[in-house]
DNA sequence: CCGATATACTTGTGAACGCAAGCAACTCTA
DNA sequence: TAGAGTTGCTTGCGTTCACAAGTATATCGG
């Protein structure tokens, strides 16, 4: 998942938002969510995943809340975490984005950028500091 | 100037807001005035360049303007548009305020690239869409 | 020279987000 | 085992921004 400046993120803002109704951040969220291990997150972990604040990340969920592509779980072990877990329905928006994503990724960078380039581009972007590392919590099987 | 992630711009955002009172689009736009010929800019033109609307440059000069870092001038040939221009205590500032930003920067980069690796990254972003060119408008020496 | 369209800018409104503050639950120390 | 401090989360509030609409000026076709 590649970090962009301003013009290309709102290019991809744009189209996402007119095909999917999702933010990029949205869209950042879900995929993280997908990838997790059991699809779920604490809520600390994911903001600092996805670089929001603890009340953003309220706040998006929030939202994706509303649509069904996420859904709350209780952790057994401590009662202050709440997950964020992806549902079914989150999984296929997820894909239709990662999808959406990929396709217009390289049609707005491709004049400028080779594929070497866009691949040391990622690397480099990739190395800088904000990078966060998830803590643990053990959550059961749905 | 680099454009950067969430994170390293947040930092720099800490720095220069408790330096010197400026975001980092103050500063942005700042020194794309002290840069610019003569000093002064279209509003359109310095909103295409910074990358924000031209509300945006509003709000965002009605600010500088207060604090007296930014004035207002008018175009000989065309009463529609508004240049905005550096002041002398702005060009102090900008000054000030690029010091800043250039002893912050690679304090935070430092550990994570090298110096060829900066390089590179910074050239691959500034190939990337975004970049504008500026209208023209002829404008007296003030 | 007059209307139609385009351009520069401002203002109103709403969305996204951080910060501060609050609450609940956990953990550590004595 | 009672406080004190920490952690996870939410809510209130302010800021920054874009977009839409409004105003003023410019330009162009007839």
């Amino acid at each position: 998942m590649l970090r962009i400046g301003a013009t290309l993120r709102r290019e991809l803002e744009a189209r996402l938002l007119a095909a999917l109704g999702l933010t990029v951040k949205d869209y950042e969220v879900l995929l993280t969510l997908a990838r997790a291990e059991l699809g779920a997150m604490r809520r600390v972990d994911l903001a600092e995943q996805v670089l929001l604040s603890p009340s953003g990340v309220t706040r998006l969920l929030d939202g994706l809340e509303r649509l069904g592509l996420v859904e709350k779980r209780e952790c057994t072990t401590d009662a202050r975490v709440t997950y964020a877990a992806i549902t079914d329905a989150g999984r296929r928006t997820a894909a239709d984005a990662e999808a959406q994503y990929e396709a217009v990724l390289p049609e707005l960078i491709g004049g400028s950028l080779t594929p070497t380039e866009l691949e040391t581009l990622v690397d480099l972007l990739g190395r800088l500091p904000g990078a966060a590392e998830a803590g643990f919590c053990p959550l059961e099987p749905a």
